[in-house]
DNA sequence: TTATAATGATACCAGATCGGTATCAATCAA
DNA sequence: TTGATTGATACCGATCTGGTATCATTATAA
């Protein structure tokens, strides 16, 4: 099944959880492991990857937490992706292309490609201030039927 | 990384190989997997899914062989991909909506569905015909540089 | 100073998947 | 009968996956 890992949709969520706090305030990783039922301990790991990569900012301590480093307005779904996946690729002959012994006759490689391109800016089109606009709610039980 | 498996590439240009070579022709795993240079087994392997899938047909004995069960004007890329990694959801949660416990509220559910659509609509876009004329050979040494 | 609560960094685990190989049976033409 | 093909499995080691656990580090607050 051609599929994001289990991982990326709970950073997905992750990221959309903070996008609907108010701006500037903390959220800790316990807190969003209950609201947004993930196990804690993969929070912790998620919100690693999500810091290297430099979309959240966090902060130890007592009052630590877990914050957004941009308005979500500059943050794209595409780039949660790629920092918990790697390489949007479709096919890994379209990030390393000397792997396919075909190249210059192998005329599928152009459509891997092309799909590929369309695919990462209709991910990077997609922004998480969209997202939270569209109905979220900053603690999801609010609006939950 | 996000991207389809080895297997799914293979499949791609074994389909690709038939959809070049003369209609009714008979190709063999063995040939395909020499031209193509795919481990002979493998190519084995991926025949018997893509002729349950229904887009080749098989002939046992003497002079058996593979060849396309339609012509390549109606096999897409889509289907070929489909064939061997099963549905393309993007996320398992666009496949299986319980999944999510946060459904109603989740308005990343949306953006994975409506890029998961488009995704499809791309890859069902390529047919092999298209591919077979954008300049393959029916032996690939015949135009490699 | 001490207690507490948070993140950082690893290490570990069982199970599934992946890429590849191997084997034997069934089929058909020569 | 022989040989070449596909059908169907079974197997293998390596990697990935989803999840858990542990200890160190940092910072607030009593
Ligand atoms: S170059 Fe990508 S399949 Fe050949
Ligand atoms: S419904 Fe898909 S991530 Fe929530």
């Amino acid at each position: 099944m051609l599929t994001i890992s289990r991982e990326t949709d709970y950073a997905a969520r992750v990221i959309l959880h903070l996008a609907l706090q108010p701006t500037g305030s903390r959220s800790t990783a316990r807190q969003i492991a209950e609201l947004r039922i993930i196990p804690r301990a993969l929070v912790r790991r998620i919100v690693t990857r999500l810091a290297t990569a430099g979309l959240i900012t966090t902060a130890r301590g007592g009052d630590g937490g877990i914050t957004l480093a941009r308005p979500p307005t500059e943050i794209t779904l595409l780039e949660v992706v790629e920092a918990l996946e790697g390489p949007v690729a479709l096919n890994i002959c379209t990030v390393e292309p000397n792997i396919c012994p075909l190249m210059p006759a192998c005329t599928v490689h152009e459509a891997w490609v092309d799909i590929r391109d369309t695919l990462r800016a209709n991910l990077a089109r997609i922004t998480f201030a969209a997202l939270a606009q569209k109905g979220g709610a900053s603690s999801p039980d609010t609006t939950a039927r």
